[in-house]
DNA sequence: CCACTTGTTGTACGATTGTCCAACAAGCAA
DNA sequence: TTGCTTGTTGGACAATCGTACAACAAGTGG
């Protein structure tokens, strides 16, 4: 008979990816306090020196994980934008909405926020980092509101206005659920659109 | 010739205001990372015992120290809205424009938001501290908005945007000054509001 | 079957954390 | 002055932190 394994070894991409994702339930579960080397070690079937393998620090892992976690975020929407059709207009509403809902507006994803922001201000890395990501998702909320005939001389104000809508919404969604419904983030940030795309 | 005391007494309340005063310097300089009982002790000049003996834990230092920071931030603004004389649009303008500059708007004071925000998930009555002060700030916005003549229908709905859109755009101005200016922030959300009040 | 590489383990380490508490002394009342 | 209250000290305490590292073993190429 043969003794079973002590442990498996992981293709290396799997096994970060499994590490960022320990590190994304860690955070929603426990918040940042809740968040060390240890438990996302302990969530993710490992021995806690293997984090220090395949990462520089905690701090590393925290902003990749904050990196992965944007990116669901940013497939959810393109879902659906996708199931939303080709209408523009249709388009942004559907990328309100989606902002607004699980699993974009929830507690457990503002862990992982808060947790990347506390870093940028003493990091120059993350701050860069948070730098790209920012633009990324302006861009592309620029992109959708440029198909929907706002004239390009608006279009920096109008995407900056918007996305920062959008995130002031979604912070206070995510702090205290009921302030206000996802239902009124959402008629809220398609009237403010209404207004942008009318032009004044 | 007298012995010089080894320390000296303070009011309780003066004790209290010098240690919360402290823990937003800590938090100012080094972030939430760098914040502790016992810096926060050194900063205010007084042994570390002594946080415990004027809070119940650093988790409500912190929270009086939010609701400290942010009662300074509400006299910074009341000073810009003074300064703005009686009409109503002048006192809203003053009002975002205070909202984007120093010292409302400064990387230093994101520090202490950042941690007040990761206490509001686990602890509930930080989470009620939190509902009552994003309440009384929205409060504040609507009065101004209604004074405008924006209709009392639409009240809730126009503070919840511009409270969002406010909120949003000073997170951004915080964590990347470079992405866009304070002149920009303010125009963006005088915009927003010559939308909202004119009616759509 | 034997190296050899390297993913993985488990622990030890020093530093730091928040909290507690007995001892001290400052300042007021008598 | 004498006594008393209590703000204040400073260190002890256990727990936990992130990191480093030597030892082990899984899987691959020979």
């Amino acid at each position: 008979m043969s003794t079973k394994p002590a442990f498996k070894r992981a293709e290396p991409d799997a096994r970060r990816l499994s590490l960022i994702e320990a590190a994304a339930r860690v955070l929603a579960r426990g918040g940042v306090a809740g968040t060390s080397v240890r438990a996302i070690a302990v969530d993710a079937g490992v021995s806690p020196g293997l984090v220090g393998h395949y990462f520089d620090g905690i701090d590393a892992l925290v902003a990749e994980t904050y990196a992965h976690v944007e990116a669901r975020v940013a497939e959810t929407i393109d879902a659906a934008l996708a199931r939303a059709g080709t209408d523009p207009r249709a388009r942004l509403n559907a990328f309100v909405t989606a902002s607004f809902a699980p699993p974009v507006a929830s507690g457990e994803l503002l862990a992982t926020w808060i947790a990347f922001w506390s870093l940028v201000r003493s990091r120059p890395a993350i701050a860069r980092q948070h730098d790209e990501q920012y633009a990324a998702f302006r861009a592309r909320l620029e992109a959708l509101l440029g198909a929907c005939g706002a004239p390009p001389a608006r279009l920096r104000h109008a995407g900056i206005a918007i996305t920062a809508l959008i995130d002031g919404l979604w912070l206070e969604l995510c702090l205290s659920p009921q302030a206000f419904s996802a239902d009124e983030a959402g008629a809220i940030a398609r009237t403010a659109l209404d207004a942008i795309l009318t032009g004044q």
